[in-house]
DNA sequence: GTGAAAGCGCTAACAC
DNA sequence: GTGTTAGCGCTTTCAC
């Protein structure tokens, strides 16, 4: 049998079926309070199935107004984080039979051309946001264009639905888990704080060690990358009394850190234990194995599929707080102080 | 000023410039062969900017049958090899004037879903393969739908074109660099052989070895992540002259090296030299800092953009292969043997 | 139960 | 030089 060479139409798909078109459409979408007989909505299937109809999405989009799309915007997925999240949020899209667009926001000129592409091509029913600092006009920019929309892992109060993670719960058990190994001089490299997770990370980490008594802890600010740990950790060491363990905000400055450290001679864990927020699976192989709190970031990309989806139903869902419980994983760069 | 409740439609733009809709659709996609006054096209373009007028994708791609799109079907973008790639793809796109839409394939069912819902969605004009390996099935079924396609760092017999960097370059400049620290037994921890590329780089690391009289070199195959690099690195140790050197087919391969040689009392660089493919910032923190043969990985990407373009205009162009040399950065994973 | 027809926003062939 | 018109493939209202 030779190919068809060029794609079914529905129109096909009625004639072979020996229907109009509209009840081939209304028995494919499977239309409410469609009547149509138990045999002839066979002969349709059948049709379709057998010349392997796919409906055409632009024209379908130009029909119902809707795309069956949505725009993922988020910091540059080279970050674990937000590719961990990219995909969470794609296999969600995939099963509630949505395609996701993924545009990165590397913050620069030509990461703006291409999401004012996306947001204006009319091929798109929503957005979810993870990129956006706190000064971000992306919410505003949105709004405007009556894009419906959700923030992940970040929240806006002018955002009408944010989905996020108990950050300061990993931040609680981060304080919890070294005070255990037998800490009380700790450490944090936090985030840059135009994002919300890292204020909220610090606070936490902060008001934790209060509440257990501790001396205050030592908090340097820092970007994300290896670098960021990097510098954290000289931060951290210049202090009057430098802690003896740590807790990064990121995989890669945990990363910054081990290598940092091992160059200056300070040894993991025994001058200094080194705790990382979110896992990957490089923890084990590097050296030493890197003990970290495990968060649910698929979770996270998933459930901001489903709260953009609310958001089309015009329900009022409000904040999302995704329930999993960050885990610690204990590696070899965590021990008690001294050893 | 109060917002436009709707989006701005080409009528729109006509009846504020008062012209015809043909007029302006002529004006704006400046049509070939075009006559209208000079004073007509301002008076479009200035009412077009005004209202904020930007064509609608799904009507556009109904009329002209183009949709402006691309689709990229890449492994697991979790894997920075594949993630850069995509960028330089999108980058490249963008100055194009086409938006990419990325489809992960992550050889499963899922992933397989989503690719087929993106391929069949008539909302894409061609596609960039990233992912298929030698028995792949993903070339057949594009050539069924009549999807234009390229394959990137992959290539096929049946692919249409093939971009691809010159893999063979950078494993004898490998050698060569190993050669001239003063190693003579080498190793490879080679990717798996369903990947083009780890064919050839196997090929062209042992006849490198051969053509400098070097003993014969101990080659294992091992998937691109850190755990194949680990049980790479306990294969090469068990040969009956262990390598005092070896390269890696990827970065997480070099990571699961280093790590398990640390486990294992291995001395990096002094007992074994370690060189990975492929370069990361993290190269900088690693413990010791990682050896690395740089690869034009965003260039790749953008060279599958020019390539899948010449496709669509009808173009033979055949195979692609990236000018930019490999470049090797010595770090301190690497030295003279012994030390 | 089923079908005819209008129209989504755009482009392009053709007429004026 | 500029406007009219016929679709692109689909959904959906409404009449039969």
């Amino acid at each position: 049998m030779p190919e068809t060479p060029t794609r079914p139409r529905l129109t096909d798909v009625a004639a072979a079926a020996g229907v109009s078109k509209s009840a081939a459409s209304k028995v494919l979408n499977d239309a409410p309070g469609t009547s149509v007989s138990e045999e002839t909505r066979a002969r349709i299937h059948e049709a379709a199935r057998r010349l392997g109809y796919r409906p055409h999405g632009p024209a379908r989009s130009l029909a119902t107004g809707r795309t069956g799309a949505i725009a993922l915007v988020l910091p540059p997925l080279s970050n674990p984080t937000h590719a961990t999240i990219a995909r969470g949020a794609t296999r969600r899209a995939l099963e509630l039979g949505f395609m996701t667009l993924t545009a990165e926001d590397a913050g620069d000129e030509a990461s703006r051309a291409g999401l004012e592409m996306v947001i204006d091509s009319g091929r798109i029913d929503g957005v979810i946001v993870g990129s956006a600092s706190t000064d971000s006009d992306l919410p505003f920019l949105l709004t405007r264009k009556q894009l419906p929309y959700v923030l992940v892992n970040r929240s806006s109060p002018h955002g009408r639905a944010n989905v996020v993670m108990d950050v300061a719960q990993s931040a609680r058990e981060a304080v919890d888990f070294l005070v255990g190994l037998g800490h009380r001089r700790l450490g944090h490299i936090g985030g840059p704080t135009e994002y919300t997770p890292s204020v909220e990370r610090i606070q936490a980490f902060r008001s934790r060690c209060r509440e257990l008594r501790l001396p205050e802890p030592t908090i340097t600010l820092q970007p994300f990358d290896e670098g960021g740990g990097a510098r954290g950790l000289t931060d951290l060491r210049s202090a009057l009394e430098p802690p003896t363990a740590l807790f990064t905000s990121s995989f890669a400055q945990a990363v910054g850190v081990l290598g940092t450290a091992a160059q200056a001679g300070l040894r993991v864990p025994q001058d200094l234990s080194v705790l990382a927020n979110d896992d990957y699976p490089m923890a084990d192989y590097l050296v030493p194995t890197l003990s970290t709190v495990a968060t649910p970031l698929a979770e996270l990309g998933a459930a901001a599929v489903d709260a953009l989806l609310a958001v089309f139903n015009g329900e009022e869902t409000g904040d999302t707080v995704i329930p999993t419980a960050p885990q610690i994983i204990a590696r070899g760069s965590t021990s008690a102080p001294g050893d």
